[in-house]
DNA sequence: AAAAATCTGTTGCACATGCAACAAAATTGA
DNA sequence: TCAATTTTGTTGCATGTGCAACAGATTTTT
């Protein structure tokens, strides 16, 4: 929708890392690359049509939401800036659900061709290998999201997956949650009251501590 | 254990597609590569060291195994031929857990150091952006496995988990388990008794068929 | 072939969780 | 600034799920 922003400097990307800015001219043609810029909350992709594109937030968060067909909300992934996403990468829709990007505030992609990627290149780009490098980086770190996020869901009880995202997300006992308490539930794949409910638990007991957005794991207390 | 197998032919994995053999030798040198054989049902690997290797499954299979605090067992991923692994791509250990690879058979395994592939080669190996490529195709599949793997798991009851589950891996309606179904209460993180609970349910009321691992699902009842 | 180990299948029970529904607080938008 | 919307926080209730414990079937090992 909102069209009109500053030129960009491409050459800040992680992905354009390494690469001159002669080469990254010639490539964002041979790769098929385009730029859009999305108003906040609207969905960016709606996954299904087996498109073979990588999408790369440049600019803002998203969110990777599937709807399934009762109506339930599950954030499949977080998407900050610099993250990539794409049908190729991962998730494929089920039958009957629906997967699509939502953006969180507006929220800039850029989008190249998976195949253009893959091939051997025949203008010659003599940076293609740098990229597919960076590219490689990037999906690495994708990956280490979706292992901490299969390391959450992977818990038996609500209160063990908000124990493990909470150990994972804290920098010394403490860290600003990316969304809200409502998301959270979608995030940890449980009933929002349900986790309300497991969260004061948890305060009561003295665990945690849960401003806001802002939470706060108590220190564990000393043996003997 | 078992060291006696016969000289490998590399040059079939997916891994080394479109490397000439004289590169590829020169590679396995360039990056520490080494080959390891174990027998069935050994660890091969403790997570936790923060080692940067990235092992790549050769033959047999295996399982990523994490045992938590109170001993509970989840398959954290499930490792087939050609899959690879490794700290720097997923799971990193959480305080009071433990996280290893585990062969099912017989297993071999090839590891490469995550640095020597990312960082430029000294050593001019023609191949190595090729090698780099290579790699990117196998993260990405296994980034897609590990996608099908947060459907399952981010789905909020055990009925829909396996519904879930099969629909990913059923072909025509049908497919083996890779595992036992216990092992399968692991991977779609449940209480066993309680997902055969959910699944004698399913079969009596003919969603599906269950014999052994050959899992067949029922053709939707048309409506009217 | 016998013994050991694992896997399947089941049950009772306590309790955690999902669901629906609501009110108050906070945030967003006009 | 007021209205609309979203988010937080809570509760009752039905039921799904984890846990423990067991017996028989199956597989693996010796």
């Amino acid at each position: 929708m909102n069209t009109k922003h500053k030129i960009m400097d491409y050459s800040n990307f992680p992905i354009f890392q390494n690469i001159s800015a002669a080469s990254m001219e010639r490539m964002l043609a041979c790769f098929h690359v385009r730029q859009c810029t999305y108003a906040a909350g609207s969905a960016v992709r709606e996954y299904g049509d087996g498109g073979k594109e990588v999408g790369i937030i440049t600019d803002g968060t998203a969110d990777l939401v599937r709807i399934d067909y009762g109506g339930t909300r599950t954030i499949l992934e977080h998407l900050e800036t610099g993250s990539i996403f794409g049908e190729v990468l991962a998730f494929t829709v089920q039958t009957g659900d629906s997967i699509s990007v939502v953006t969180e505030g507006g929220c800039r992609v850029m989008y190249m061709d998976y195949d253009h990627i893959m091939k051997r290149c025949e203008n010659a780009c003599r940076h293609h290998s740098q990229l597919v490098q960076n590219l490689f980086q990037l999906v690495t770190e994708q990956m280490q999201q979706m292992g901490q996020r299969v390391e959450v869901l992977s818990r038996r009880s609500i209160r063990e997956k908000l124990l493990c995202y909470f150990a994972i997300h804290a920098k010394n006992g403490a860290f600003t949650l990316p969304f809200t308490l409502s998301a959270l539930a979608d995030y940890i794949g449980s009933d929002r009251s349900a986790m309300m409910r497991e969260l004061r638990k948890l305060r009561q007991e003295g665990l945690v501590q849960v401003d806001g957005r802002q939470v706060t794991l108590a220190l564990q207390r000393q043996a003997g």
